[in-house]
DNA sequence: ATAGATACAGAACAATGTGTTTAATATATT
DNA sequence: AATATATTAAACACATTGTTCTGTATCTAT
């Protein structure tokens, strides 16, 4: 890719992320993304055909990212410090938060953050449903299956939600076992 | 209040919410509103200042209702066919909503769903503290209070989320089923 | 290093929406 | 009927949008 192609990408990325951390995500104009980032108005339409295109595939880097990393593909040219392998899928994940990486906290817990949890909610179930679903590791029970899904998806997403509220004083082991025994009786 | 106002305040409401249930809440202009609702652009802004007021108002009106009635306080004026006082609270939620009273399952199933469900979880956080949390009816666990309160509620948001999503296929007594089945282990 | 391709800047544009002001009209309330 | 108030229509300055144009800067390939 060119490089002045990566530059102002980049630049519009660093300039929305910056925003969003500021203000809502409806209020933020075009012309705000084009004054922050210091391009011309045309490059900007060259990149993105709009602002909830660009809002996509900032999200697809986000958690294509950390979604990537937790289904224990290897993980491209992102550096990471995760812990070992044998630790909880959900413990992966809340450290992996806890490092902040590409500024994902700062998102997931601004006045933007449903738009986020969204789109965290979207990929966790993904993962859910290959790591759990798939193996056979969700209890039977007379619950539907995409049901429990939903259910085990949605508490996860929460209890992070729960967890930013907090301002994360709460190790995330601490808050593994809080989401483990919320749902502990409908998962093996 | 003047009949005047109440009539354009109704016109106001009913052409938001044919809005809404068409189109994105972003997409939606103040124009659009003043178009639909066939009124002059200054009487909008006499009586809403901005289009996020206009929405704020109408889901107090919306779940102030449902959650009014679910706390077994008077109706007001409103109609209700709820069912008997000694069913769970969550199935006198269901059945009230299956009435679709003023289109609120339309909201809720529209596109701007997630706005809606955002503001029926808040209410609903209410009841569930006035009803279970201050009647000591939540089991003592390992788990904070709060993080309990915000687990049982966001659970019935994304049942009944769940429920919409399948077109409400299946009956009230069903949903409920489900969802204390997804949480028997931590109410009593 | 040069040539050709491509990305960017800057300006202008028509169109649309915003929120406010003005003065005139219509409708309630008493 | 008299007064108060809600609504209207028109005009406004201003911002944002998405597009088009031309010229310039920067890349890539040979």
């Amino acid at each position: 890719m060119d490089r002045r192609q990566k530059k102002t990408r980049e630049a519009i990325f660093t300039a929305f992320t910056t925003l969003l951390s500021e203000k809502n995500y409806n209020q933020i104009s075009v012309q705000d993304i084009i004054d922050t980032a210091d391009i011309g108005r045309t490059t900007f339409y060259t990149h993105f055909e709009t602002k909830d295109f660009l809002l996509k595939d900032l999200c697809e880097e986000l958690f294509g990212h950390i979604i990537e990393t937790a289904m224990g593909l290897p993980h491209g040219h992102y550096h990471c410090t995760c812990a070992s392998a044998d630790d909880s899928v959900f413990l992966h994940l809340l450290r992996h938060l806890q490092e902040n990486d590409r500024n994902i906290l700062e998102l997931l817990s601004s006045q933007n953050n449903e738009i986020f949890l969204r789109y965290f909610k979207s990929n966790l179930k993904r993962l859910i449903i290959t790591q759990y679903a798939d193996k056979g590791l969700l209890k039977s029970s007379s619950l539907p299956e995409d049901y429990l899904v939903n259910h085990i998806t949605s508490s996860f997403v929460e209890t992070v939600d729960w967890w930013l509220s907090h301002n994360m004083k709460e190790s995330p082991e601490t808050i593994t076992e809080y989401y483990l025994e919320a749902i502990k009786y409908l998962v093996n």
